[in-house]
DNA sequence: TGTACATCAGTGAACGCGCGTTCACTGATGTAC
DNA sequence: TGTACATCAGTGAACGCGCGTTCACTGATGTAC
């Protein structure tokens, strides 16, 4: 490719590899993907793969450091936000925040999760980016009985909830709006934890 | 193997590598799993796989089958429970019922799952075996203002729940005994739906 | 500015490992007479 | 009951496919003078 810099074209490579990554991915998952299915969606030789990524794990990282700095787990750091989960406002509004993160990520998520099946490292590795956010849920629900193990359930609900609509989609949740999946969940939650 | 009859040998085999693969899916995983660990484990020969099973898939259909078979999933249909969800005892028969069904196999439903990632064959067929389930458990919820959307995520927060505790043996829920994980849910879906 | 050489991104054919699958063989059980 | 042959479960070395990974090569950009 002339006319760009050395630096430029690198760049514009390994960005066209994560694109077509991502593509892929979407369309056959990560785990059945392989590297030079990547590099043919990318337009790229088989061998260039390698000048930017060790393995296609260190590209699954890779995007998981953009995804992360993209800065959208924001969401639950955010300083804004009423603490209150007696408020169910608060509530729909952490839900609402999950609900556009994983719409917005749901390629990388889900291919963190099948490579977090496979292997050890990636599973530890998920754990420990998804523990701040369990424990900040667990934080807002001081008043119940079992802060931890309330905010592990109502993380799978959405998280699965999530997945059944948006991956799998269930044909019995095709009528749902954003609207109402966010208003159905929180209001079991909110009920599920203040009664 | 002299002093057996030829279809006992066979099907003592036969069983030895079912048992053999719980036991390795159990260990690595069902993704992770190579015929020649299953025959090794079995303490076989690898050809001797193929007088049984076409292939892996096949394997873990038989044990699907064998699953089913055990009548274990009667648990929701079994006539004598309660169907009056607004019953605080009904739901929570129905949660201990799903929880013994999940600790009881959960090597083989983990396993399902896995595959049902990779290969979508398994995952319609996943699909298609839980739709009853969920469909009986919407039938409980008539009273509620979207029976087949809330049975999904009820059943997603239970299958999540147990997969976070019984498979990922989450730090956090290393207290809970069997009865207060019932109760957790119980009470989570309870007033969840009926307020 | 021009020339000569170094460096580097990208190429794609070729290599080789891992593992699913086959198959000729063994030693037993079943059957025919 | 005994003998001869057929059948079959199991064996494990060998084969071969798929795919990750390498590497000599190309043609460009960068650098030195």
């Amino acid at each position: 490719m002339p006319g760009t810099t050395r630096k430029a074209q690198a760049a514009e490579t390994e960005a066209a590899l994560k694109a077509a990554a991502v593509r892929v991915f979407g369309r056959h998952g990560y785990l059945n993907t392989k590297i030079t299915d990547i590099t043919a969606e990318a337009g790229r030789s088989a061998g260039s793969f390698y000048n930017h990524f060790k393995s296609k794990e260190e590209l699954l990282e890779a995007l998981l450091a953009d995804l992360l700095e993209a800065g959208d787990s924001a969401v639950l750091s955010d300083e804004r936000h009423s603490s209150d989960f007696g408020d169910r406002d608060a509530i729909r509004w952490h839900v609402a925040g999950f609900w556009d993160f994983f719409r917005a990520h749901r390629v990388v998520l889900i291919a963190l999760r099948q490579a977090a099946l496979v292997d050890q490292r990636f599973a530890d590795r998920v754990a420990e980016l998804l523990e701040p956010d369990v424990h900040h849920l667990a934080g807002h629900l001081a008043h119940t009985e079992r802060p931890e193990a309330t905010a592990i359930a109502i993380t799978g609900l959405c998280q699965q909830f999530a997945y059944a609509n948006l991956v799998e989609e269930q044909p019995m949740l095709a009528a749902l709006t954003d609207e109402d999946v966010i208003d159905l969940l929180t209001g079991l939650i909110d009920r599920g934890i203040n009664g």
